[in-house]
Order: C-alpha cells, then structure tokens, then sequence
DNA sequence: CATCACGCTGTTTTT
DNA sequence: CAGCGTGATG
C-alpha cells in the first residue's frame, strides 16, 4: 500500500530538509528528542517514494531492532516496500559481507563467530602458555584482558599505549599482555574464527585493499544512513567512507552531546570529521525538542555549553512547564534510597502510574541499594540493563552442544565436557587432543581410550551427538529440543535456580523454529541477541507483573526510552582507575556527556541524587553497605547558575571531616576493596584492589598506626584506621 | 585427577 | 556477589 505523504505537515522545517535532499552527503545533527528517528524514517519513506529500489538502501543503526522498528514504521506510514530497505548494525553488515569474500582474507565461508565470553574463554587458555613466573600477583583476569586487546583493537592504538593510559596498574606486565595478544591472534586465525573486533576489522580491510568489493559494495548500496553516528569508533566511520566513496549519497545522524560509548572506542569526533572527509556537506540541525519542558532543556543546554568541543545548538520546546530540575543531596545511598522511595509512594498516593518513573544509574551495580529498599516496601520494579541473556552460563552451555553440530570448535567442547561429572581440566583437554587428532565426530565421543566407569557421562553425550547427528540438514527446532532434553538434567544439579533458567531456555525454542537452518540460527544469536525488555530483565528483585513499573536502568539502555519524572542517581564513588577520577579533563568531559543523555530522557521533571560535598579530600565511607564517595558534588553542576537547577539538602549532618581517611566497616571493608589504593592525594594508583594485602602493605611501608577489630576466625577484619591528620 | 570448601579479589557501559 | 585460585580430601 502506497500513502502520498505531506511532508510539509508532519515535519519542521529542518526535518524536512533532511528528508528531501536527497543526493550528497548530509550530517544531521539531531538534538536530543528532536524527532530523528522519525526524520530517518520519512527519508527512507521518500527515497522509495521517488523509485529508489528498496534494497539499494542502507540504514546502519545502533542495534538491529532499531533497524527493524524504524523500517516497520516507515512501511506503515508509507509503503510497505520499506520493508525490505537495508538495515543492521555494523557488525552485522560486515558478516554478511565477510562471508561473500572470506577467502580474500585467508578464511574459509564457514568461520565462527566469538562473542565476547568465548573470547575470554579462549583468552584465558592461552594464559598458561605465557609462562608466568609462579607467585606473579595480580595478572588482570580474563575479563579484564579481553578488554585489554578488545579497546586496543577498537582505538587503533598500540596495546603499551593503552595500558599506559588506562591500564596503568599493569604496566608491569604490558610484555606478557602483548604476547597474549599475539597468540590470540594467532589461535583466531589456525582456528578460523573472528571476533566482533575483528568483523569490523576485516570489512574495512576488504574495502579499503579491495576495490572490486568496494566497488560492489557501493553499486550494490547507493544510498547509505548512520543512526547514532557519534557512537561510531574510527574503524566504522572508515567503513563508512568506503561504503559513500564512489556515491557520496551518505547521511549520517547523531549528536555530539550524547556519546556514550567511548570505552570501547567510539569517537564522537568523528562528527566534526565527517563534513572534513566529504567536503560540501550539508550541515543541518534539529534543535527544536518534543519530550521536555523548557527548564530541563536550559538546563541541559548550559551543561553542555561548558563542553570543551562541540557543534553549538541550543534546544528549545513548546511544551509547557516551569518545575525546575531539582538536586536533591543527599549523604548516603541509604538515604538516596529512602528518598526515592518516599517520592514513588506519594506518586502512587496521588494515584499517577508508576510506570511513569525511571531511575537512571551510570552503572548497573548502583542500584542495589535502591533495589533492596524498594523491595522491603512492597513497590514493584523492572530493572533493566545487566548481564544480557546469551551471556548466562546455562545459555552458553545449552548453545555449546548446538555449535559443536555445525563447527567443531574446542570452545563449545571445553564447555560441554566440563558439564560431565568426573570430566575435570585435565581430562577435558585430553579428550579434545584426541578428537582433534583422530578426527574423531561427536556421536563417537564415548570412545574415548581413557573412558572407565566414572565417565558414563560420556555415553550419554554420544547418544546426544548421535540424533543430532541424524537431524543434521533438518530445521534447527528438532536440534534443540534434543539438547533440552540432554541438558535440562544439568541443569538442575548444576543451578539452585533452575526454573527461571529453565524457562529461559524454552524461549529458545520457538526462536528455533523460525530459522531453516542451524547454522544461521547460531549465528543470529551470536550477532543479534534478543534484546526485549522481558530478555534483559534481571533476576535480581525482578517482577513479572509489569504493569505497574517503576524501571531501573543504567544510562546506556535508557537509550530512546521516555518517562515523565526521572531520577538520576549519580555516584562518585572512587572505583574507577586514575584516568576516570576528576583530576582528568577528559573524564569529566564524558561525566557530563553521560549527564546530558540522562537528563535529556527527562519529560516533565528531573531530579537528581547525589551524595554531598564532604570536606573530606581523599575518600571516605558511609556506614554498612556504603560506598566510597569521591568529593561529592561534581563541579560541572555546581558551576551552573543557580536559577536553572533548585538544590535541596536532606541535611544530614557530616560523619567525617578533617581526616585523608575516615572509618572502614568491616562490611564497608569487604565490599570495597576497589578505588585509590594508595592513600595520599594526587598519588597514582598502583593496585586496583583495595583489599586487606595491599592496605596491610600500606600501614608496614608507612609506619601507620592502625587499630584491628574483629579478629574473628575467618579474616582479620579491619574496623578502624586513623590516619594523619591534614 | 576431580571436587569441595574457603578465602580473596575486582566489580560499567556492549556490538 | 560471583568467579578465581588454592589446598585439602577422596
């Protein structure tokens, strides 16, 4: 069904600018709750509108469900053959183009693709190959690592670089992580398999070496769209040079104030590089906002005036309003959480829907506090963000037997064996030498030589691979089922929890049943996780009822959502390494940018929490369950003038002052043990943790007097420490 | 050689 | 709080 538009009555002026030019390059830079999802939608609507076939479009987007939502409703609106414009992410452009020209780059078609777990899996197995001394303390773990080589990799920078620049408390083992680096390379290529580094990596490899593919790539793709263009990393914006190379029909959409994926390497700058690279671009500004009300907009404008470098616009609404945005101070996450709770009630009381409010945290384990107070009231909550589905070891381990089925990957069989009861490291590592060596398929597993009684678990796994094996070329459904059955048995040994994870995986099965084949099934997991609020809602405190709703997000999930009345909580803690801390330009720089997205989600009112300025001037604690909280107020708010924002105080009085540090809990104590390590202002970090080795450490090299409660059984249990006066 | 219990460490955000 | 390493136990 094809609808004539009037572009002229649904869009402002600057929109529609953008959605009738047509031809050359154009940067969009869309303001927060300007209407540009709704601009990129109109402009794909008119471009098959004037005759463009729809598969010679290209609309990047930030997650492939942005894509889909944004094509849907630009087949609504106008012509259903929208539908069929194209439409992913980066990543997945560059699968599916890499598994067209794979042998080009010395690969096979058929290579795997590592999410970010089975990267520190195979990380962490090559760690003994380094052969670190015996008594080495503190290696970054898996984890860590994987971020170590992933960052690097994203910024382009080389790994001493980086460990320089925010890594510093592994300098001392840059040589063993460059090696690291080097043999995980090494391991992706003899096993052929890239990780999400490497998809983005490889694409613009291909184009930039390739021009047959470039050229291709381009013919095939004459008009190209990047949504969220400040979240792209350098890798990306290279891409998309390529991709409007021959063209130059390319728009990009983003805003400079809202980046907030610089830790894995998005460049916002790449906003002001854009018209550099494509000389007469048309530049063109959404500042005119539909969400929120003019007070909470001053008041985002003026924090982002004091930016250091971006393209000057100033949003203004028509929506009505006069509530100021309101800084509430408050002394301790208890109180933060008490707050909070108070205010929901009285909203419900007034008989307004809870699902009106959110809170906002910068990082997802902020909220326990609040989480363990809304709870204790009875008041209903959604938290969103945390760990992702595919990432749950029970997903993990059911998806293992599926992936040894279509690659024989040593990943998914260290996870499957290790689930078999007297299968242990060593064994699980024989077992797959021998399969490696013997060719041995799956279904014949149980014939390992070193199989006695103990490992019957085997027998029951060959059977497993054995009607797998028979399903091989069928609809990927039946697989699954097989393996629910196999599995599900684990399952409840290995998890108290079970039945949530049980259901969990049930969904599977009906994602199942929509693909044809097993491989794509799999590969569609891996690059295009579910990502509905139901798929990331978090065991902890979560309730199915989701009706009445008061959501929890972190900031970065909170992307495109909106709610009437929003809490930011803001938390300094002093967790973070030294490039993180305010004595760093550039950090404060991207607390304000993480500011300005928060706020910016605001409708009608905002209101902040934050603990106080203390007097305190390293770090200090609050009382059972605290945290550290570094120098309280941060001073891009403080700054403002005082009639944008109204700050309140609960008042309570300081419990600390005049001392580098304060009290140590003993709960206080074991649950922080990240933060400044070294105890004098200014000082640079040299340990990460924080814990009993490094403070017992501290007190012997500087002769400090300490006082030690609570020697109990367990830990030495250090309750109170008086450091020097100031 | 596997497993269990215990103690310790390090905790953001995600394609 | 969970994941890791270690050392004891079977």
């Amino acid at each position: 069904m094809i609808k004539k538009t009037d572009y002229k009555k649904v869009l402002n002026p600057a929109q529609l600018e953008a959605v009738m030019t047509l031809d050359g390059p154009i940067l969009v830079i869309a303001g927060a709750g300007s209407g540009k999802t709704r601009t990129l939608v109109y402009r794909v609507a008119r471009l098959v509108e004037v005759g463009i076939p729809p598969e010679d479009i290209l609309l990047l987007t930030f997650t492939r469900k942005a894509a889909r939502e944004m094509l849907d409703r630009a087949a609504r609106l106008s012509d259903a053959r929208c539908r069929f414009v194209s439409g992913g992410t980066f990543h997945s452009l560059a699968f599916k183009v890499l598994r067209t020209y794979a042998d080009l780059l010395g690969f096979t078609k058929t290579f795997t693709i590592l999410d970010r777990s089975d990267m520190e899996e195979i990380v962490h197995s090559i760690i003994p190959e380094l052969q670190i001394p015996k008594g080495t303390a503190r290696f970054p773990k898996r984890s860590t690592l994987a971020n170590i080589l992933s960052k690097a990799a994203n910024i382009q920078n080389s790994i001493d670089d980086l460990i320089i620049e925010e890594y510093g408390q592994f300098l001392e083992f840059a040589p063993w992580i460059k090696k690291l680096g080097r043999l995980y390379t090494d391991y992706k290529k003899t096993n052929q398999m890239m990780d999400y580094d490497d998809l983005i990596l490889y694409l613009r490899k291909l184009l930039a070496e390739n021009e047959e593919v470039r050229k291709a790539l381009s013919q095939k793709y004459r008009y190209v769209m990047v949504d969220e263009y400040q979240d792209t990393n350098t890798i990306q914006s290279d891409i998309v040079k390529w991709l409007a190379y021959d063209h130059r029909n390319i728009m990009v959409v983003g805003d400079d104030s809202q980046s907030i994926y610089s830790f894995r390497g998005a460049n916002y700058k790449n906003m002001f590089d854009f018209p550099v690279e494509f000389p007469k671009t048309k530049i063109i500004k959404l500042e005119e906002n539909y969400r929120s009300i003019q007070p909470i907009l001053t008041f985002t404008n003026a924090l982002m005036d004091q930016a250091s470098e971006k393209y000057t616009k100033c949003l203004f609404t028509k929506r009505q309003g006069d509530k100021l945005p309101r800084v509430v101070d408050t002394r301790t996450e208890p109180q933060q959480a008490e707050f909070i709770s108070r205010y929901v009630k009285e909203h419900i009381q007034q008989g307004r829907p809870i699902s009106d409010l959110a809170v906002l945290f910068r990082a997802g384990y902020h909220s326990f506090e609040l989480e363990a107070k809304l709870t204790r009231e009875g008041i209903p909550y959604v938290k969103y963000g945390g760990f992702k589905f595919l990432e749950s070891a029970h997903i993990k381990d059911f998806l293992a037997h599926l992936r040894v089925m279509v690659n024989n990957d040593a990943v998914s069989w260290v996870r499957i064996l290790r689930l078999i009861e007297n299968v242990g490291q060593v064994k699980t590592h024989a077992i797959i030498e021998w399969v490696r060596k013997n060719h041995i398929p799956p279904e014949r597993i149980r014939e390992w030589p070193g199989a006695g009684k103990k490992e019957g678990g085997l027998k029951q796994l060959s059977k497993l691979f054995t009607r797998l094996a028979r399903l091989r070329g069928t609809k990927p459904k039946k697989s699954v089922e097989q393996v629910m059955e196999y599995y599900l048995p684990i399952l409840k040994e290995k998890f108290d929890d079970y039945p949530r994870r049980q259901k969990e995986l049930e969904q599977l099965i009906p994602m199942a049943g929509r693909y044809k084949k097993l491989r794509g099934f799999i590969d569609d997991l891996v690059l295009e996780p579910p990502t509905s609020p139901a798929d990331m809602v978090s065991p902890r405190g979560a309730r199915s009822s989701a009706t009445k709703t008061l959501t929890l997000s972190t900031v970065h999930s909170a992307k495109g959502l909106e709610w009437s009345v929003v809490f930011i909580i803001w938390v300094m803690d002093g967790r973070f390494p030294p490039s993180r801390t305010y004595e760093n330009p550039l950090a404060l720089e991207e607390e304000r940018r993480l500011m300005y997205v928060a706020s910016t989600r605001a409708k009608d009112q905002l209101i902040m929490c934050y603990p106080g300025e203390e007097s305190v001037p390293l770090w200090h604690t609050y009382g059972e369950g605290g945290n550290i909280f570094r120098n309280g107020l941060s001073s891009f708010i403080s700054d403002l003038p005082e009639d944008l924002i109204s700050f309140e105080s609960t008042g309570i009085q300081k419990r600390f002052s005049g001392y580098k540090q304060a009290s140590i809990g003993s709960d206080v104590f074991r649950r922080n043990q990240m933060g400044s390590s070294e105890l004098n202002p200014g000082d640079k970090v040299k340990h990460p943790a924080f814990g009993p080795g490094v403070i017992s450490k501290f007190i012997a090299d500087n002769k400090v007097e300490v006082i030690f409660r609570n020697v109990g059984r367990k830990l030495l249990h250090l309750e109170y420490t008086t450091l020097e006066k100031i």
